[in-house]
DNA sequence: CTAGGGTTAG
C-alpha cells in the first residue's frame, strides 16, 4: 500500500482511540516522509490534534497549509468546537466565508452547533438564512442541526417550524424535536410528539427514551415515567454498561424522590458512570438522607476514585454547605487536596463557598489568599459571604481589589456587593457602586440591580427616592422589587405608601401567601387590626401555602432537625424544660418579655394558635443547651431554611447576655453573631 | 470534517 494511505489510516486511528503520543509520532513520519503539504495528511492532523484536545498544535497545521480546502476550514472548526470555544469556531467560519473554499453540509452543521452551544439564535438565524439560500437547508443533517440550533437559543416556536417544514424527517429529526421540547414547560409537547412518532412508524432508540424520560421528571409525571419504564423493559433494553437510558431513569427517580427505585436501577448498572453516581448521592443529600449519601460517597471513593470529577466533589461540597455540615465538608475538602479534579477551580470555589456558610470566615480567607488562580467566581463567593456575615466593608473592600487584580466584575458579582451594602446600611458605597455599574459598557443593571437600591434607600428610610427608582427606571418592575419597598415601609411605618404598593402587589400576584401576611403585619402594626385580620382570612380562604420553616443544629456530629411545635425529638420534654427554665432566668435578670408584638410579625406563622407553638429555632437551641457544656464564650450554631423570627431574635440576643454564650445563626438572609445581648445585624434582620 | 443525553461553584 501506498505510504501516504497508511499514515492517513494511522491517524485516523488516533483521532477514534484519543491517542496523543501514537499520533505525534505520526506527525513526525509524516514530516520525515516529505508529506509536509500534503493536504489530506495535514487535513487528518487538524482532525486528530482535535480530538486529542490539542487545539494550539490542531492551528499550527492549519497555518502552515499552502492549500486548503473545505475540509480543513470544517477540522478547524471541529477543533475549536470540541474544545469548548464555540466563539472561535464561527470566527473561523466567518474567515472561511472570504477564502475560495465553499461550506457544505459539514460546515453548515457544525456553525450550527456552535450557534447553539452559544445559545446566540441571530448567528444561528444568519447561517439559517445561508443554508437557505445555497440550497442545503434541505439536506436532512443539516435541516436536523437547525431545529436543534434554535431549540438551544430557546426558540421552540422556530425550531417546530422548521421541524414541520421537513418534507423528509429520520429517527434523528424526531429526537431532536423531542430532546428540545424536553424543557419543563414543553415536557407534555415533548410526550405528545413521541406518542405521535410512533404512529408514524418511527421505532424510538435509546436516545429517544432518554430524552423522554428527561419530559417526565421535568413533569415530575413518575406515573408515565415508571410506565416507560416498563416500555423500555419489554424492548429488551439492558443495563449491563452504562447506558444513556440507565442514567436517565435513575435522574427520572431522583428528581421524582423515589430513591428506593433510584437505587434499584443503579444497583443493576454494571459499569457506573460519573453521572449517575453523583446525581444518586446528591438525590440522598437533597432529601436530608446524609448518612446514605456519605455511604455511596464512600463506596464511589473506594471503588471508583479514578472516576471523581470536580463536579461530583463541588456539588457535594455544595450541599453540605447548605446543610451547614461542616464536618463532613472538611471530609471532602480533606480528600480534594489528594486528588487531581481537587485543583479544578470549582472545587475551590465550593469549599470557599462551604466554609462561608458554616460561619467561618476566617478560614475562607485562608484558602482565599492561598488560591494560586482565582475567577471572578471566587471573589463573588468571598464578596457574598463577607455580606452574610455582615462585613460589608470587607466586601467593598475586596470588590475593589478584584479589579486591581485584573479581574472584571460581572452582573452577579455587582449584585453581591451591592446586596452587601445593603446588609451593612452602607449607602454612599452602594450609591457609589451603582453608578459605577450604570457606567460600565459591558453591562447593564439588571431589575435584582436596583431591587437592592431601593432595599438600600428603603433601609434607611428615603422611602419616597426609593419608590421614585422604580418608578423612573428603564426596566418593567417585578413582583420582588414591590415587595422590597413593601418590606421597607414596613420597617418605617410608611403606612400610606404601602397601601399603594400593596395593591400594585395584589394585582399582580394574588395567588402568594407571602405578599398577605407582609400586608397584614404591616396594617397590624400601624394599628389597623381590622385590615390585618382581613387580609389574614384571606390567606386561610384561599388556602394558600408556603415553605415549612425548618431548623437544625449538629450535636455530637449528627444533626437534628425541627419543624414549628415539632415534638417527634426523643428529648422534646428536657427540650421544654430547658427553654422555659432560660425564659424565667431572663425575665428575672433582665426583665425580659417575650416578643407578643413579633407573635404577629412572623413571617411564617398564620394564626395565633400557631403562633403559641414553639418556633423550630428555639427547639433547636434546646436541644443544644441540653447536651451542650456551657463554657463561657462557646460558640453555638443554629441553622433556619427562613429567615429567624423577631421574638427567637430577642430571645436568642437575651440567651447570649444571661449565658455568657455565642451564637452564630444563619437564616435565609444571613448570619446573626449574637454576643452578650447584642446582634451583628443591629437589629435589621 | 457533520446531526441526538447527562453540565458543578456565586
Amino acid at each position: 500500500m501506498h505510504q501516504r494511505q497508511i499514515l492517513a489510516n494511522l491517524l485516523r486511528s488516533c483521532s477514534k482511540n484519543l491517542t496523543l503520543d501514537k499520533g505525534l509520532k505520526s506527525h513526525g513520519a509524516v514530516l520525515r516522509m516529505g508529506f509536509a503539504c500534503d493536504l489530506m495528511l495535514n487535513n487528518d492532523l487538524i482532525n486528530m490534534y482535535g480530538k486529542c484536545g490539542k487545539i494550539g498544535s490542531a492551528y499550527d497545521v492549519f497555518e502552515k497549509m499552502p492549500e486548503r480546502n473545505v475540509v480543513s476550514w470544517t477540522a478547524l472548526m471541529c477543533a475549536y468546537l470540541q474544545n469548548g470555544n464555540a466563539q472561535k469556531c464561527l470566527s473561523v467560519f466567518c474567515q472561511m466565508g472570504a477564502s475560495d473554499s465553499k461550506p457544505n453540509e459539514f460546515t453548515f452543521s457544525t456553525s450550527l452547533k456552535a450557534s447553539g452551544a452559544l445559545g446566540i439564535v441571530e448567528y444561528g438565524m444568519q447561517i439559517h438564512g445561508l443554508c437557505a439560500k445555497s440550497g442545503f437547508e434541505t439536506v436532512i443533517v443539516v435541516g436536523n442541526s437547525i431545529v436543534d440550533m434554535y431549540a438551544k437559543c430557546g426558540r421552540i416556536a422556530e425550531a417546530t417550524l422548521m421541524f414541520e417544514a421537513m418534507a423528509v424527517k429520520n429517527l434523528i429529526t424526531w429526537n431532536t424535536m423531542i430532546a428540545g421540547y424536553t424543557v419543563e414547560e414543553n415536557g407534555k409537547r415533548a410526550l405528545l410528539l413521541f406518542r405521535e412518532m410512533q404512529e408514524q412508524g418511527e421505532v424510538p432508540d435509546e436516545f429517544t427514551f432518554t430524552s423522554a424520560l428527561k419530559a417526565c421528571s421535568g413533569l415530575g409525571a413518575v406515573q408515565q415515567g415508571s410506565q416507560m419504564h416498563a416500555f423500555i423493559i419489554t424492548r429488551g433494553f439492558t443495563y449491563d454498561a452504562q447506558t444513556m437510558v440507565a442514567g436517565a431513569l435513575v435522574d427520572l427517580y431522583v428528581k421524582c424522590r423515589r430513591l428506593f427505585e433510584a437505587r434499584r436501577v443503579f444497583e443493576q448498572i454494571k459499569q457506573k458512570n460519573i453521572i449517575s453516581w453523583s446525581s444518586l448521592i446528591l438525590g440522598f443529600a437533597q432529601e436530608g438522607d446524609l448518612e446514605e449519601a456519605m455511604n455511596l460517597f464512600k463506596r464511589l471513593r473506594v471503588n471508583a476514585r479514578h472516576k471523581l470529577d470536580g463536579f461530583v466533589l463541588s456539588s457535594l461540597i455544595g450541599v453540605f454547605a447548605d446543610f451547614a455540615l461542616v464536618g463532613q465538608g472538611k471530609q471532602i475538602h480533606a480528600l480534594s487536596t489528594k486528588i487531581p479534579s481537587g485543583l479544578d477551580i470549582s472545587v475551590a470555589n465550593s469549599i470557599l463557598d462551604m466554609y462561608l456558610k458554616c460561619g467561618d470566615p476566617d478560614e475562607s480567607e485562608r484558602l482565599f489568599n492561598e488560591m494560586p488562580a482565582k475567577n471572578v467566581i471566587s471573589w463573588t463567593v468571598m464578596i457574598t459571604g463577607y455580606g452574610k456575615h455582615g462585613l460589608g466593608g470587607e466586601a467593598v473592600r475586596l470588590f475593589n481589589k478584584m479589579r486591581s487584580d485584573n479581574i472584571e466584575p460581572d452582573s452577579v458579582a455587582y449584585l453581591a456587593v451591592l446586596s452587601a451594602c445593603s446588609h451593612s446600611r452602607l449607602i454612599k458605597e452602594g450609591q457609589e457602586i451603582f453608578s459605577r455599574l450604570c457606567n460600565d459598557r459591558r453591562l447593564k443593571p439588571k431589575v435584582e440591580h436596583y431591587a437592592c437600591m431601593v432595599d438600600l434607600l428603603g433601609r434607611a428610610g428615603r422611602l419616597e427616592e426609593a419608590k421614585n427608582l422604580i418608578m423612573n427606571m428603564p426596566l418593567k418592575p417585578n413582583i420582588e422589587i414591590w415587595q422590597t419597598l413593601l418590606s421597607a415601609c414596613r420597617i418605617h411605618g410608611g403606612i400610606e405608601l404601602a397601601r399603594e404598593v400593596g395593591e400594585i402587589i395584589l394585582r399582580l400576584d394574588g395567588d402568594n401567601t407571602v405578599n398577605y401576611v407582609l400586608l397584614s403585619n404591616i396594617f397590624a402594626d400601624a394599628g389597623n387590626w381590622k385590615e390585618g385580620e382581613r387580609l389574614r382570612k384571606l390567606v386561610k380562604i384561599k388556602g394558600l401555602k408556603k415553605e415549612a420553616g425548618r431548623s437544625w443544629v449538629e450535636v455530637d456530629k449528627e444533626v437534628h432537625f425541627f419543624y414549628n411545635g415539632d415534638d417527634s425529638h426523643p428529648l422534646t420534654e428536657k427540650i421544654h424544660e430547658v427553654l422555659k427554665e432560660m425564659e424565667k432566668r431572663m425575665k428575672a435578670e433582665m426583665g425580659y418579655v417575650p416578643g407578643l408584638r413579633f407573635a404577629l410579625h412572623d413571617v411564617e406563622d398564620e394564626s395565633k394558635a400557631e403562633s403559641l407553638r414553639v418556633h423550630s429555632e428555639k427547639l433547636a437551641i434546646g436541644l443544644a443547651l441540653v447536651h451542650g457544656r456551657l463554657e463561657e464564650k462557646k460558640i453555638i450554631r443554629i441553622f433556619k431554611n427562613l429567615r429567624v423570627c423577631g421574638d427567637c431574635h430577642l430571645f436568642i440576643k437575651g440567651l447570649s447576655k444571661v449565658l455568657k454564650v455565642v451564637f452564630l445563626v444563619r437564616d435565609a438572609n444571613r448570619f446573626h453573631k449574637f454576643e452578650d445581648g447584642l446582634c451583628s445585624c443591629g437589629d435589621f434582620w
